[in-house]
Order: structure tokens, then C-alpha cells, then sequence
DNA sequence: TGTTAATTCGCACATAATGCAGATCAGCAT
DNA sequence: ATGCTGATCTGCATTATGTGCGAATTAACA
């Protein structure tokens, strides 16, 4: 299982290549979200991303982050509370969600495809992504 | 397979024995949500609402979903786009999005204990909730 | 080096939902 | 039936998250 995620590179030849443009801004933002596993909100890489470059503006990374949605290298998730997240993981997962501290964490489900659906009729189903709701490790008491 | 919802009686007194008032924007709120299929949001129930008792407002439509929700008698959707919506079918059920029209739909899955999840370590999973994307039979195309 | 369209930034704006407080009312005891 | 008390309702202000817009800037290419 290899993690399906681009390198700032490949991303940066991705973006030339559909004619958009790579600013300093935008590899900023491509080298804090290569291997990133926190599933960052919008304002959270905005936050790192002042350090390294004050005055980068939250409007680009919000641009940037549906940018890289819209080209699919980059998952967005809606939890059942707080803001959007973001995945640079775009393998084939899944994820866990602790009802304690809100964490979310990559989970990977075999044989997802054997789901069998009784649901409305005429429904072709591309996808299905699963959110499990539970305890992390760390918030388990006794 | 029953559906697993209140009637507006069983909702009122499970309101009461909670310390809860039962007041005619709450009856007229649990006859809007029983049997309801639509998924509908905080808006929309507001606006079916407003034509059977105008002034009511929407924060106490707000209120009362609120509430249903904190009783366990209402799952509380978060689509990928748009605004929460309510489901009063507490069934332990799924979604279908269809990702055209944005419609949710009710899915039944089985065996879904079964799935073997490879996660984070210690996480205890309580319950896995999945949307399957895809497009429902009205929006299919030739 | 010049051209041009894409991008950045900052502000205004939009949307969804909650906080608050005074007026009102449901539920219970009498 | 009446009164009491805390829950509820309403309207408005406020928060939170994200987008629209336009002038200034800049990447990419000739």
C-alpha cells in the first residue's frame, strides 16, 4: 500500500500543464500539504504558511486548496463539525472520526465493492466513503 | 424492515418526561419531520412551517432540531455541499448523494460489521456511516 | 525584455447557524 | 380555575466559514 499522494514536482508539472500558473504562494502551500496527515483546515495552513511567508493572504490559500480539488489532487472532507478538512491522500480510503477529540485519521477498508446497497432504484453508485465514528487510542479512559 | 421513527405522540412525551415543553411550534415541527423522506434542511422545514403558522421563526425551528437531535430522534446530515439536513429516520441506515441534483436518498446496507478496517491504532469504531456518490435514476443521461 | 492572462490581496459580501434578552407560555401545584 | 416558575419563543446581533470582485502584480512564454 503506497501512499497516493503528488510530490510538489509532480504538482507543479500538473499545474503548467493546464495552463496554470506555479507561484511561490502555491509551492508554499504544495510542500506543507506533501505528506501532511492532519487534515488540515483552510485557516490551519494559513497559519503555517504566515510563518514561512507573512502576508500570504487566506483568499489564496481557499484558492489554492479548490484548485488542487478541482484537479483532484486533493480530497475535501466535511466532518460533522468544524470546517471543511483536507486530504492530500487521494488513495482509495476511507476515515475514522473521534467523537472525543474530533480527530480524523486515515482508515483503509477492503472489499468496499461488496457492499451490497438495497437503496433507491436506478442509483448507479460510483463511490462510497466511509466515516467511523468511535475512540481514538488517546481518548480511551481506564 | 420497520422504519425507526416517532410519531408526533411518542415524540411529545418523550419531550415531557425529559423536562421538555411540547409547544404548537414543536407539535407542528414533529407532524412536518414524521414520515418525511425529503432530508430536509433548517430552511426548508422553516418555510413549510412559516405557511401553517406564520411567525414562527427559524431560530426556533433551530431550536427544535437541536433538541430531536440531542434525543437521538433525529440524524443530523452534513452533504458535501449545501447546508445540514435532518433525517427523522433513526433506522440504522445509509445515504445515496446523488452528485447532479445533490438529492440524498435512504440506502440499507448489510454487513457492514463485517468490513474489515485497517486503521489507526486502538481506535474502537461504534458505528460506520456511508454515502455512496454516484447519480440517481432521474438524472441518468440517454 | 515585453506582452498578456493568471494570480494575489484585501475588502466587501454571502450564508449558515448561534448567543442573548425581554416577553410569553406550558406544565404543575394548589 | 388560578398562580407560579422555569422553559420557550422571537427578533436581532453576532460568529464562523467561505466566496465575489477589482486593482495591482507577476509567471510564463515569445
Amino acid at each position: 500500500m503506497v501512499l497516493d499522494v503528488r510530490t510538489p514536482v509532480e504538482l507543479t508539472s500538473d499545474f503548467r500543464s493546464r495552463g496554470l500558473k506555479v507561484t511561490p504562494q502555491r509551492q508554499l502551500l504544495f510542500r506543507l500539504l506533501y505528506g501532511n496527515m492532519t487534515h488540515p483546515t483552510a485557516e490551519a495552513l494559513f497559519a503555517q504558511a504566515s510563518e514561512l511567508m507573512p502576508g500570504i493572504s487566506l483568499r489564496t490559500v481557499y484558492q489554492t486548496l479548490n484548485d488542487l480539488a478541482a484537479l483532484g489532487e486533493l480530497q475535501v472532507l466535511h466532518p460533522s463539525s468544524g470546517s471543511t478538512r483536507f486530504d492530500p491522500n487521494v488513495d482509495d480510503h476511507h476515515h475514522a472520526r473521534c467523537r472525543t477529540c474530533g480527530e480524523l485519521h486515515d482508515v483503509y477498508v477492503d472489499r468496499v465493492q461488496d457492499l451490497a446497497m438495497r437503496g433507491p432504484v436506478g442509483f448507479v453508485a460510483e463511490r462510497a466513503n466511509i466515516v467511523f465514528d468511535g475512540v481514538c487510542a488517546d481518548c480511551q479512559v481506564g
